[in-house]
DNA sequence: TGAATTTTTTAGAGCTATCTAAAAATATTT
DNA sequence: AAATATTTTTAGATAGCTCTAAAAAATTCA
């Protein structure tokens, strides 16, 4: 039996570690969990010894695959409640995650699953991300290029095509993030530029960089 | 904010105090949490000094009438949760107790609110026990033991004294459920136990169990 | 009422999770 | 490649909640 903050640091190595796949440094952890690098090296210690994850000293840490289906059934406990809290709660999408945050947490296999079933088994999350099933498997959403977006179609940026370090700049300087997302307000005619949506700011990109950023449909 | 072990402690008190009006023992509440009294008599300090419960060292502990409103609060969202967990999800009566103590604890008022609604506000929970309103205030119907009923006096089922999950499965191998009406056809000279009618059948039960089911005399 | 019993508290320790300050390792820059 | 900066770990401390063992107070009973 896990306890929250062990919980808390899977979660955060798995959003951090794009899916699980690739390692994370420690600062980055004690980031995203507001709270010290100390404390981090304490825990993924602790979560070592479980084998939950791979740890060596200074080399930052990756998910085993018992940590990577544990992140994952925390994972979706907290999509279905976001679906609970919004369908059925009548929640804006914006409040959801703070309660979720703490629901997540509760230890009952039949309860998560009736809950599944009452919501009619859903696939997404109001947020537009996919819940993954009862044995971890997360469905990959198909992935599309900005540039393959038609007018007024939203996406999620979930990466880049080529990741030179000057288009990774680029993103940066316009604080385009992974996660962000992106509405297509207008499509230029004359050079197919795109203007976009970015949270609550507009902005205007080229067509040959939103042919480099993958998003998902939302 | 409180933790849940101070929340745990004052639902306890609560219970134990005929609904905070009387005084309750350190070794009671022990008992109930199934912790030791020397971490209820820590306890009882730091409650007292939040100004939640009045504590006198070995005279007992009273609640205060913001820890009886606290308590009151904490036993809302037990019983909300657990007339969703049975109306909605399909949970048995039985079952529900040990995930409700996990989600009483969860903080949003706008959860516990939008809850309520969904629910349509109910005032029982599936124990038959009232839920407090959102004000603390609980309404109290008169309430019998079946024990206590004479022969040919009939009850209508409204909830258990102790609600055990032994307890529990024995009512519902014997389909003895909230609402059920039972009339008492024959008390048992020599050890007391009582022949009851239940809907269409009649059956025979201890005179413990008799002393742990609530009635309202119809 | 005085002795025995029970209840309750105190004292002291352990475990988890957190922190700050300082040391060690790694990465970056000139 | 050496100096500098950053990241990460270690060391040591604190706070919350728990325990056992022993002392103190209250209660029971003979």
């Amino acid at each position: 039996m896990l306890s929250f903050t062990e919980e808390n640091h899977l979660k955060s190595i798995f959003h951090l570690s794009n899916n699980g796949t690739s390692s994370v440094s420690t600062n980055a952890i004690a980031e995203s969990l507001k709270t010290k690098p100390p404390s981090v090296t304490d825990m993924l210690k602790k979560l070592s010894e479980k084998k939950l994850v791979l740890y060596k000293k200074y080399q930052g840490s990756l998910l085993t695959e018992k940590g990577r289906k544990m992140a994952l059934n925390i994972i979706r406990k907290h999509r279905l409640w976001e679906v609970f809290l919004v369908d059925k709660l009548g929640f804006n999408w914006s409040e959801v995650h703070e309660v979720a945050e703490q629901l997540e947490h509760i230890k009952s296999k039949k309860l998560i699953n009736e809950l599944d079933r009452f919501l009619e088994f859903p696939t997404k999350d109001p947020h537009g991300d996919p819940i993954p099933n009862p044995a971890g498997f997360i469905k990959q959403t198909e992935r599309f290029l900005l540039s393959e977006l038609k007018n007024g179609e939203k996406g999620k940026f979930i990466g880049v095509k080529d990741s030179s370090s000057a288009f990774l700049k680029f993103l940066d300087k316009r604080k385009i993030a992974l996660g962000s997302n992106i509405e297509v307000l207008h499509i230029e005619d004359f050079d197919n530029s795109l203007h976009i949506g970015l949270d609550e700011t507009n902005l205007s990109i080229s067509i040959k960089s939103a042919s480099n950023i993958y998003v998902t449909k939302i």
